[in-house]
Order: structure tokens, then sequence, then C-alpha cells
DNA sequence: CTTGTTGCAAATTCTTTGCATGACA
DNA sequence: TGTCATGCAAAGAATTTGCAACAAG
């Protein structure tokens, strides 16, 4: 189960999603990310993309935030670059932020108050430049 | 509506809540809330608790995290003080922490990058030291 | 009396699960 | 052929809203 040797099926809906995913560049909802895809054409069960996006946050191949409702909203991740985001409240794109400075102090956090197996959260959201109103 | 002074009668039970929620010194939910207001013998339904919790956030009297599936809670403010925590995922306690660090560096973020209005969440999650097995 | 508040029930929204069918090796 | 994946439908959970009765000023 925590083996990673598991056996997982290549399957068309498998790809498909990872493909989708990837070719999106900011943070989506499994429902969102369903409607995209069938939109364009791909036959594939809510179910599925649930499953789907659940196997890739255990692997740890998706960021994901929560969003107001207990929505859930996945991105890709590259490499195992990017861990936080700056996401625009208006139009919804992202940008990784560097967040060296708070794992840090994450870190202090945990060694200095005898809590074990310490995780941390990081959410900044704002009004990006091209969504801010132009007047003054 | 965003007048503070908007007329707000104090009733029974948003008396009732506050008490409730001042003597609660850990996170908790509207659920939680309410079953615990009821055990104590005071009437007053689940919707009334929403709702007095959310203009609680409006009024940024209370802390707020996401619990996993889109489950809210809740945790009194006194005064201006805290804003971060360090929650034990075994037992549910919180304690305040230092968040000087991560508010500098939010403000970097925010002049870095063009954005207007960051906001930001930060949630740290741990076992404490009580929680903790004795193993080793 | 007038207006805001309450609370029950129904509605919403997102996510997960049961189970029979279908696909991959 | 034997598993695992899929997907429909139903279940589950938390929160919000409609609306009539109620309380405060």
């Amino acid at each position: 189960m925590s083996d990673l040797t598991t056996q997982q099926r290549p399957t068309r809906q498998r790809s498909a999603l990872l493909e989708a995913l990837a070719n999106c560049h900011d943070f989506i909802s499994a429902q969102d990310l369903h409607a995209r895809m069938t939109a364009e054409g791909t036959r594939i069960g809510l179910t599925t993309v649930y499953r789907g996006l659940r196997d890739l946050e255990a692997a740890d191949a998706v960021d994901v935030i929560q969003a107001s409702a207990g929505e859930r909203l996945y991105r890709w991740r590259p490499g195992d670059s990017h861990r936080h985001y700056l996401i625009c409240r208006a139009c919804g794109s992202s940008r990784p932020v560097d967040s060296e400075v708070v794992e840090e102090w994450a870190g202090r956090i945990a060694s200095d108050s005898g809590f074990a197996a310490v995780e941390h959260t990081v959410e900044l959201t704002g009004v990006c430049a091209g969504c801010q109103p132009a007047t003054e």
C-alpha cells in the first residue's frame, strides 16, 4: 500500500488525466478538470478523476490547496520544485513563491515546540497586477 | 454592512455563543460547538451557531482553519494577538506560534510580486509531546 | 408596532463508496 | 483468464437558504 511498486496500470483515462493536469498551469478543481476533459472529448468519469487526483496527491505529484467550501484545488508539480503559491483571487492564476524562509521557520517551530512530524500549509492570495482596477 | 455600528441585537443566543467560544481554548467546529452548548443546556439552533461564527469571522474576532473535509474550525482570538497556530493532529490541542518571520516574508512577497491585498494562511500541524508514542 | 433574529427543514455543493461491467497483462 | 480500473448511482458530510414564528427596542 505504501509501496510505490504496487502495480498500477497505465490506462487511457489515467494518461489523459495526467496530460490535462500538466497542460493546466493553474490550480483547478476536480469538477472543473472533469468538465474540461469532457468538453475536449475525453470520456472519463468524475469518480475516476477524483481517484486519480487522490493517488497523485498520495504520490506527492501535485500541490493541493483548500478552496472556500471544502473544495480542493490541484496543481501539477513538475519535479520536486514548488510547494507554495501566490494565487490571484480574481482570476485564479497562480505563481510559485520562494518559501525557503518559511521552511526554515517551520523547522525551528518544530524543534522549539516539542512537536513531532510537523507539517505546514501556506497559502498566499492577492490580486495580481492584471486584475487590479486601473483606478489609482 | 461593513459598518461596525450596524445594529446588532445582543440576544441570549449570541451571548451564549460568545461565552462558549471564549471558554473553549482550542479550535472547534460549528457542529461540535453546537453539540457542546446543547449538552450544557443552552437552547440554540445549529443555524444560529453557523451564522454567529460567520459574523465573528467577518468581524475578525476568530481565527479559522480548514479541517480535512471542508470542515472549518474556529477559535476565539483575544485582542488582536495571535493569528497562527501549531495544532496537534492527535488530540486537537493548539498553541499560538510566533509568526513575525512569516508576516515579514509575506509582506516581501507582496511587494515583489506586484500583487495587491495579499493575505496569507499558515497552518502548522504535528504531534504534541503528550501524544507521541513512548517508544524510542 | 417595526425590524432584526431564530430555527426547523429543505436545498446545495463537493467528495466518497458499492458494485457490476470492462480493459489490460 | 485473473486482476485491477472504471463509472454510474447512491450515500455522506458540512454548510447555506427559505420562510414563518418570535423577541427586542
